[in-house]
DNA sequence: CATGAAACTCGATGGCA
DNA sequence: TGCCATCGAGTTTCATG
């Protein structure tokens, strides 16, 4: 993984719709390098996909929320279970496992309130082994998330 | 933007490098007329972009962070400053303006410990009108934010 | 006027030197 | 590894309901 894979990577994970010959000039390789370069980068797992980035109000998403959870245990059944069902659920749309305070933080979108009232309701409660919840909305998107910074080992 | 359009957002949000062909079979609709929606999904802003998902581990970043951070005032003329300072810093992966006690939510990733606490000094700390700040780590990512859900209004 | 089919063109892919 | 030929897919156009 050298300098020219780390810039595949950054303008990959910028704009994956350039075409190879682009690519290739902005990281200063042969379009036949840089094609070799990135099925390797495929195989390798370092490049885990290909997707749109969709704008969350066009989708009628207007209530986004990071929410804290506690469980009543920490042992390693409780945690279990409780990744499990984060599992099946399609609403929580990620979930770490966090130091500090809380255990838990997840991340879901809603259309409105009362959708996310209702998610709470039949998603968020039924989550096994949680002693305290709390919710924080965000009013404003700030700063998206465009992916993960790409930097060399120094 | 009709259950078919919804359908192509799903599917291109989840995986981008599939043909029209096959997105066509996805989601019932004639080849021609799926590069047309996509086209005008491109148009209307629905679709911001195309990405690649880096793996954060394969990029060497071990660590990831969620920083809530309080302001010294609310006035509006601290807050641009400090939403202004936020775009100048690449380290800043996400921030949201938040409700709650907090007043704003930033995410980071860092190769190690030793590289957070760098950019804690030369990016957080110089963030201005910062009265509090608090750091929680994601010892574990337990579900992968793949995207928003696309769902039909009710 | 919107839709589907077919032709065209361009870029991705694989073999070769 | 770089170059070239091939193939397949995206794009445009045209004909049709």
């Amino acid at each position: 993984m050298d300098r020219a894979d780390l810039a595949l990577l950054l303008a990959l994970q910028d704009d994956s719709s350039l075409s190879i010959a682009e690519l290739a000039e902005k990281v200063a390789l042969s379009p036949s390098a840089c094609h070799r370069r990135i099925k390797a980068l495929e195989q390798d797992g370092a490049i885990a996909g290909y997707g749109a980035r969709l704008e969350p109000r066009r989708l009628g998403l207007t209530v986004e929320v990071f929410v804290e959870i506690t469980l009543t245990s920490q042992s390693r059944e409780a945690m279990d279970r409780f990744e499990r069902s984060v599992g099946d659920f399609d609403d929580i749309l990620e979930c770490h496992l966090m130091s500090g305070t809380a255990d838990y933080l997840l991340r879901v979108a809603a259309r409105d309130l009362d959708h996310y009232d209702r998610i709470h309701r039949e998603c968020l409660a039924r989550l096994p082994g949680v002693s305290a919840m709390r919710s924080s909305f965000s009013l404003r998107r700030i700063k998206r998330m465009q992916g993960y910074p790409v930097i060399q080992a120094p």
